[in-house]
DNA sequence: CTGAAAGCGCTTACAG
DNA sequence: CTGAAAGCGCTTACAG
């Protein structure tokens, strides 16, 4: 049954060559004669050698992997990230250990300690909430164990001193709110989450720049992502003043279609009544009916390119890039007029 | 600015103890007087000390991390599971590591035998789609390299040598099917992927027997999960026989609110006109309008349990249970009558 | 309860 | 281009 695992040395005795020609026909076949080489990887092959990884991990300080620090799986731009970063690690060959954080900042930097330990190359932490705390961790956690870091789609524009790839929702959220000004809208409202994440303060503050150069009333209206409650919440927002909403920019595609659920409900006509604008698109957003406006973001983007800067760090001990602002686009469906 | 890790021999020097009193106070604390281990454990502390776990993998044989093999991180179901998998892992302090299946057996073969060479203790498998020659494969990886391999959420219902942990979708599609036909439907649908998957199959045949059972006619149309591809399906499916149609289960939620979607466009009334089961409960299935009554799969605990259960049989070699069947329930909302 | 020492399976200067 | 040997940082019998 359990077949031992070829080692290093087997296929050296095998080969009748040194452990040394074996590790270079690996690593560096460049240094390995053509013949000797070619015979090794028969052997390798005819052995379905693989070399451990904590042996090599060990005795070469590199690890080929990467920590993949992430707030929460179950959110769909979170996997979908993930995704892009596993095909962006493919190509060099390096695996990734997830890490769920967890809201509690003691557990984080415990957590980050694991990671290294786990001696992981480097780390690509996504958390679009992070606070000044996090963000001065993870700077000493750099600097301290000189572990390259670089953040996907995580904002904290109070400083620049780690690595990041991300789209510019100021403007994104200025954008969109623009577009429904010029559609003629008075009474814009902003949904966003009464949590604070820091990526939704940028949309926030777009949304309002926009708001006063049209001198307009802004309204930031501020609810949950839990779709029972937001539903609650819309409908006494209608019954305060929903027949004067005419406009409205969400944070999330799914909070965008729950509103336009209830305004419906409320007899309100989209686009007719209101505009409407997501943010992300989702498969919500083409699932909705109307169909959902909303921004495009290239998450997926993000994080093949958040790889490969970490990569490039990891090499180079450096990266040319300190920030990687990827260009988003405005989905027009049927939640607005234009 | 660098600073160098601590590693075992500074804490020993430190604590004035040998290497191996460091090692059993992390691993064996009871084999070591209490008054060592304080002191041990202080200049642990200070020293900010975490074991090198490559040198720990390559010492104990043991990795303490698990591979999780998932087709697509991007489904929600599966970050779901990964989700709960992470929760449970946390609780034995095993680190996770992502391997995203590629299409090709071949590649799979080889990310297999990665999985084997990183020394994973253990390994959890989930694809809804897995053949036969898959499942041979990680039958042979399980017997050759003694390695405890559990599916989660995935079904081979041909074989049962390897643990799983599931649900009973032939029950859950025979369940929804006779709910249909009570509701006096005739004309019941079942839409399902033009891909063959396991899991669907097997929703497929619950779906068979209770057509049959009632003497109906089956009428299975296979269909993309594509929304923009789906939605031409439903309109041709429409154009032949919609206005028979007065019941639909759908494999997946997604597919029941696009073709809810594509009927209301035409005009037929959900649930008067049709009945609609979707599978899964996701948040699709809250944001649709009407809001979709379907199957709620405890998708995260699917994820708890085989994760718990992989590590009873890394622990014991073996578990009692090769098999768990986890409880569906039926979530009734409003696109269906009851 | 504690320590000395071998060994896990690799990589990497160093010599030749 | 190739090999002998040290060393990576731990764990774990074995002795005491």
């Amino acid at each position: 049954m359990a077949k031992t695992k070829a080692t290093i040395y087997n296929v050296a005795m095998r080969a009748n060559v040194s452990l040394a020609t074996v590790s270079r026909t690996l690593n560096n076949p460049e240094k390995v004669k053509k013949e000797t080489r070619d015979k090794v990887l028969k052997v390798i092959e005819d052995l379905g050698y693989k070399p451990n990884a904590f042996a090599r991990g060990l005795a070469s300080r590199k690890s080929t992997s990467v920590a993949v620090m992430v707030p929460d799986m179950t959110r769909s731009s979170i996997a979908e990230m993930v995704n892009g970063i596993a095909i962006e690690a493919r190509k060099y060959n390096y695996s990734l250990i997830i890490y769920v954080l967890k809201d509690e900042y003691h557990e984080e930097s415990e957590m980050l300690k694991e990671v290294v330990a786990s001696q992981a190359d480097g780390i690509l932490y996504m958390n679009d909430e992070i606070n000044e705390q996090q963000y001065q961790m993870l700077n000493r956690i750099k600097d301290d164990y000189d572990v390259p870091i670089v953040l996907a789609n995580t904002l904290y524009p109070f400083e620049n001193k780690l690595t990041t790839v991300s789209i510019d929702y100021h403007k994104a959220g200025y954008g969109i709110t623009k577009e429904l000004i010029e559609e003629g809208r008075k009474n814009i409202y902003m949904l966003t989450t009464a949590r604070k994440y820091m990526v939704n303060d940028l949309k926030e503050s777009g949304y309002l720049k926009a708001i006063n150069e049209a001198g307009l009333e802004p309204h930031i209206f501020r609810t949950s992502g839990d779709i029972s409650v937001n539903t609650i919440h819309f409908d006494e927002l209608f019954h305060d003043v929903g027949k004067k909403i005419d406009g409205v920019i969400a944070v999330r595609d799914s909070i965008a279609v729950s509103f336009i659920n209830s305004m419906i409900a409320k007899g309100r006509k989209i686009p007719k009544d209101i505009s409407v604008f997501g943010f992300q698109n989702t498969k919500y957003a083409s699932l909705s009916r109307p169909k959902l406006s909303c921004i495009d973001i290239p998450i997926t983007e993000i994080g093949v390119r958040a790889m490969a800067l970490l990569k490039e760090e990891i090499d180079n001990g450096t990266s040319k890039t300190k920030y990687i602002e990827l260009p988003y686009s405005i989905i027009h469906r049927d939640s607005t007029k234009k």
